[in-house]
Parts: C-alpha cells; structure tokens; sequence
DNA sequence: GCATGCCATGGAACCGGTTCCGAAATGGGA
DNA sequence: TCCCATTTCGGAACCGGTTCCATGGCATGC
C-alpha cells in the first residue's frame, strides 16, 4: 500500500453505504436513517477518517474563511476590534485569515492576494481606507466587504463620527475655562489612508470656532503615533513661555501619555498647569486616568464581523450603516482633584498628576 | 450563459493551449515557451482570470495556511508574540489563521476542529499547553506543531526559562538588601494548562532559599490577572503592618501595576518602602518606570513561525528548541532616585513614584 | 540521412468532497 | 391488492486546479 488515505469512498465502502451517505451524514443532513448515520459514524470512527477542508471547498464553491486587513495591529485599539471580530467569526464557524498592514505596499501585496486568489469569502478591513481602484475592482468582482472603523459607500460599515468626537474632546476642555488649547495628532495613518486624527483635528477646530476663539496653528502639532514624539512635540508647545497651551487635546491616548510626560518634564502640574484629554479610552488612560473620549472598540469588531456573517448567509447587513456612539470620559487628567468621588487619600495628597494617577481608588476588592 | 465561471479550461482554450501549460505558466515553470507564456498570460488578463485557491489546495494536497492557537489574545504579551508569527508567516506566503483560546472549552473545540478538519497545514501554539491526548494525537497524525512560549517533548519550540526568570527578579531584590520579598502571581493561565506564573514562583523560592531566607507564605498570592486584583492582594500583604513585605516580585508587569496602585493607596512610597519588579517588560512597564524582566517577545513569535516554515518545506527545523534570554531591567520601582543619570527634575521634586514615573527623563527628542 | 535527446506541450487522470437525479423501499389509503 | 407519496439511498457528474506521461518538433552528432 503506498497511499493509505482514507477518503469518503473508503468510509462508504467499509460501512456498506454510497458516498453520497457519507457526505449527508457529515453534513447533519435529516435525510439519513438513524441507524445508517450511527453505522456510519462508528465506521468513521473506527477508522478515524478526516474529511478534507479544501475537497469540500471546492465543491461547496465557499472557503468558509474570512481575511482581515489590520492596520497595525500592534496598537492596542486595533487590536481591541479584532479581538470581537475574531470571536464573532469563530462562533460561525468560520476561519479568521489575518493579514498584518503595516505600509502601503504590504497593503498592496496582500489586497491583491486576497482578490485574485480566491482564498476567502470575504473581507473585513480594519481602521484602513482602501485605495479606489481596488474598491472598483472588490465591488465589481462582488467580494462581500465589510468596514471597521472607516466608512464606504454601498458597503456594510462600523465607524464613529471622528469630527464629532474631536469636538466633544475639546469642548470639555474648553468647558472648563481653557481658551489656549493644544492639539497633539499624528500623521501615520495617513499614509494607511486613514486619518481619524485629521478628523478629530477638524472637530477641534470646530469646537474652537463655536467658542469664538481664533486657532493659533503654533499649538497645533502632529506626529509619529507615539508617546515619545507626542512628548516632544508637546515639549515644543510649553516653551511658547506665556502663548503655552493650559489645555491640550491628543488625538489618542497614547499621545496623550506623551503629553503627559512632557508636561512633568516641564514641571508643569496637571490638570492645574496644563489639562489633557485623550482619545480612545485604552487600558492606559484608565490607569493613568486619563480624561479621553470612549468609543466602544470592542463592539465595533463584534458588529462588524456579524454582519459579515449575515452577507455571507445571503441576507443583508441589518443595519447597513452603524455609527457607534462616542463619550466623553473625564478623568484627573483634566477636572483634577475638585472633582468629587474620591477617596480619603485623594484630597489628602497634594502633588503632581503621578501621584493622583495611581491613587485614584479603585475600590480594591479583597 | 448561467455560468459565467472563468477556469484554467477557458483560458487554456482562448489561448489555444492546454491547461497543463495555463497551470504551468501560473506556477512560474521554466518549461513554459516565452512566448506561450506572454500569451497565456495576456489572456490571463483580458479575461480577468483569478485562479481558485481551493482548487489548488486540493490537488497539491496542502493548504498553505497555518493555524495560530493563542490563549487571551489581548494580553499585551501574546499580542506581541502573534504579530512576530503573522509578520514571517505572510512573508512566506502562507495564511496565519488565527484561533483565539479564552477558555478551556473554546480550547478544545477549535483544537478539534483544527486537527479534524485538515484545514491547515500546521499549528503554532502561542503560551497555552496542549493537552496530553491532543498531542499524543498530533504526532500520531504527523501534523506539524510549533510552541511557542511553551515547550513539549520532540516538538521544535521556543521558550524563556520561567524558573530562571523568576529567580533574577527576586535576586534583584534581595541584591537590594531586602529580606521580606512578597510574590504576587496569576492563577489564571491554570485554566488553560500554562502557567510561567508559576514557574516564576519557583524561581523566586529557589532565590529565597540560596539567600538563607525562609519563605514567609503571608506574602505569597495569586488570583485573576489583572491589575485590580493584584492590587487587592497586594494591600493585604500591607496591612500585615511590621510584617508586610519591603519589595514585592510581581509575575507579570501587568500585576505590577497593580501592586503598585496598592501601594500608593496605602501611603506608602515606591521603592523606599516598597521595592517592586516585574515581568514581561511590557510597553506599561517602561511607561511606569517599572522594573522587570525582560523577554523578547516578538523574536519568540518571529522564531518559532520560522521553525513552522522550515518545517512545512521539509526541513528541520534549525535549532530545534531553542531557550530565549532573560534579563532583569532594572527601572525606578526598584532603583529608586538613588539611581544615577536622572534628569534634573529626578533629584528635585520629593514624591511618591507617580511623579517620578512620569518624569524619568526619556531623552525628548524635538 | 538517421539515431539521440531535449524542450515545449496537450490532455487524461486525479485530488476528495457535494449534489442531484433516479430508484428502491416503506407505508398508508382506497 | 394496487397506487401513490414519502423516506432513504446509490452513484455519476462535477468543482477547478496539478501532475505525469506521451507526443511532436527540432537541433545535434555521427
């Protein structure tokens, strides 16, 4: 014997049935005598046969499996969609193929995999804005696609309203008596296509124009996505001597720790001296308490993947648009101590940002 | 026309050639006629031809994907190692389908259908242990199996050593003239078989014993991991008053975190009162000043998919199990102000750690 | 001029499931 | 007892590539 594979003819053969059997009794068809189906499970058993993912595949004329495009994944609130995304396809049964995003021609080189080869059924792209052409091509073609975090039209999409959200950012802090606020954003993501920070940057804008104030373009700053340029950009901002910022809106919690740092490296007491809000609510700004603007991450992968499930039922994407709610979250790291819940050290200690950071009490559960 | 389905066979007829020179010139053989190959490729073109991986699966009989098994993706740690085995695996041309493991159920439903259903080639499993039957059962099957973060018998794995690692955390300690080191660890992993918590428990008893000191099990925890439990075990072993601990190894940098929340809320200042030192060397970590241990975290990714590549080409993998370094970065919750290249704020401003944490001074660049 | 050998090529067999159609078996009703 | 509907089943055709073998053409060597 040179090939002992064991394929569904074999399993028919032993068990006595056709092929066709076989088949119904692995796909849960009712179209099959109990006792034929336990005959045959046991022969299956027995000789611990495998069905082929790739014959069934090919007949079924469906992969089963899904790609999905990540902007860098390693930032903690992409990665947070895909976590819901993930789960939400694995509960269907089907494969999460993921592809990593870091630079255009990696995008370039993985949107034409998925396209002409044929490998998943559908796409769901993350915090990513595909290039024209390849929308033309994907809509033409009839590939189900679903947005995360970006919007398109004619395709399912889960986004927020990042101008609202900038807006939101800055009015709290313009709400609490600031009227020389900072903006710290990042450029990265630009050359992804996507630029939530732009967005944000507008809502800013926005929100200054509402409030009558004239935007000084010296406390506006944009950078790599992370702390360390954040913080020399911010460090930038606090050597304007008296035309400093007292507020500073970052476009993400993560430049929003740059900020942060930047300013103890100042001197600069927050929120007294320099209050900061962020964006995204990540693990981080919690534990920094940091004020941020919340937008479900989480739920944005879990909605987007369900509908991809429903597209690839034949049914149609429930809500076909989803724009997911946005909210503020105000943190020490702009109302500071005057705020009200705190416990019996946080009025007793009087210091920089650090130490309220850490003392903020969780109730600690024993 | 009901089926508009484009094939090899429609292309090898508009080219007026056979389909095994269509398949030929799609697999980059040299045995194809330039010019053939030009035609066929134009025609490729013109009729928009995109071939079937499935189809193709099916014949060569290999998938060309590889399952990822991961316990809690979130984890920033398994994050890290995920993005290495993704990154090399796409670089290969090969799928990185990932299953993402939370609980012992969800665990062995995807293992089965993993194994069961011949949907990959491989598997790389990222810090979980794989039950007894399961392995027994892949090597049996001969499907190819890489660990990483773990480490099983005749298995091309990469891994740290736990026990070590846990034994320089405490050294570090004791080195620093501490005689009461509390340990703070996780149960959780338990759940899914892994648990370097414990390991690294090993190590610090094993540092206690070599230092002659008796290991005080007051000041021995464990619970879920994250940071707010750790904190709640953590302010018990303070409220041991004369008998607390002066330095505490956390397993984790994310229980850090928490052990040192708990101090703050107790009044008392890290590290003069209370040493802390971590494990993973997490982005947190360097964030908070927080001493630990570190690991590479994506190198364990990137190496062990190259071993899942080697092996998928036949070869063997190189070093077949290969340890990783460890080394303990010392940082301001343990070294204190004491340290030596601070900024100038460092020696300045006398305060709890959360200042010094957030002024340590990074290098600004502008 | 003929044997030899390499290159390029056509195409049938095959990979291992799924599906559909026809048929057999079963059972109920007239 | 016969007819018809229903349930259950067998198996050929099919999905769309890959591969191997046979073949034709052409150049080289004697």
């Amino acid at each position: 014997m040179r090939k002992p594979t064991i394929g569904i003819a074999t399993v028919a053969a032993e068990a006595g049935v056709g092929v066709g059997t076989v088949s119904r009794v692995l796909n849960g068809s009712n179209q099959v005598n109990e006792a034929t189906r336990i005959r045959v499970l046991s022969t299956i058993e027995r000789l611990d046969y495998r069905p082929l993912r790739s014959a069934s595949s090919l007949s079924k004329g469906r992969t089963d499996a899904v790609g999905i495009l990540v902007s860098v994944i390693t930032r903690p609130s992409v990665m947070a969609r895909l976590v819901g995304v993930i789960d939400v396809l694995s509960d269907a049964g089907l494969d999460a193929v993921v592809f990593n995003v870091e630079n255009r021609a990696q995008f370039e080189r993985h949107l034409s995999s998925i396209i002409d080869q044929r490998r998943v059924d559908g796409i769901i792209s993350i915090s990513l804005r595909i290039p024209e052409e390849r929308v033309t091509r994907i809509r033409k073609l009839g590939i189900p696609l679903v947005l995360v975090d970006n919007s398109l039209p004619n395709f399912p999409c889960v986004y927020i309203d990042d101008v609202a959200g900038g807006n939101m950012a800055t009015k709290h802090l313009l709400s609490l008596g600031h009227r020389r606020v900072g903006f710290i954003g990042d450029n990265e993501h630009t050359a992804l296509g996507k630029s939530s920070s732009e967005d944000r940057y507008v809502g800013y804008l926005m929100a200054l124009e509402a409030a009558g104030i004239e935007p000084d373009f010296d406390l506006v700053a944009r950078g790599p996505h992370t702390s360390e340029a954040a913080a020399a950009l911010t460090s930038a901002q606090f050597e304007l001597g008296q035309h400093r910022p007292t507020a500073i809106f970052a476009s993400s919690d993560t430049l929003a720790v740059g900020v942060i740092k930047a300013a103890q490296h100042h001197g600069l007491k927050i929120p007294d001296d320099c209050a900061v809000i962020g964006f995204d609510n990540l693990d981080i700004s919690s534990i920094l308490d940091i004020s941020t603007v919340n937008q479900p991450l989480l739920e944005s992968g879990i909605k987007g993947a369900s509908k991809m499930v429903s597209l690839l039922n034949g049914e149609i994407a429930k809500p076909h648009r989803e724009e997911l709610p946005l909210d503020v979250v105000p943190r020490g790291s702009s109302l500071g101590i005057q705020r009200n819940n705190s416990t019996k050290l946080y009025g007793v200690v009087e210091g920089p940002i650090g130490l309220q950071i850490l003392q903020r009490g969780e109730e600690l559960v024993s």
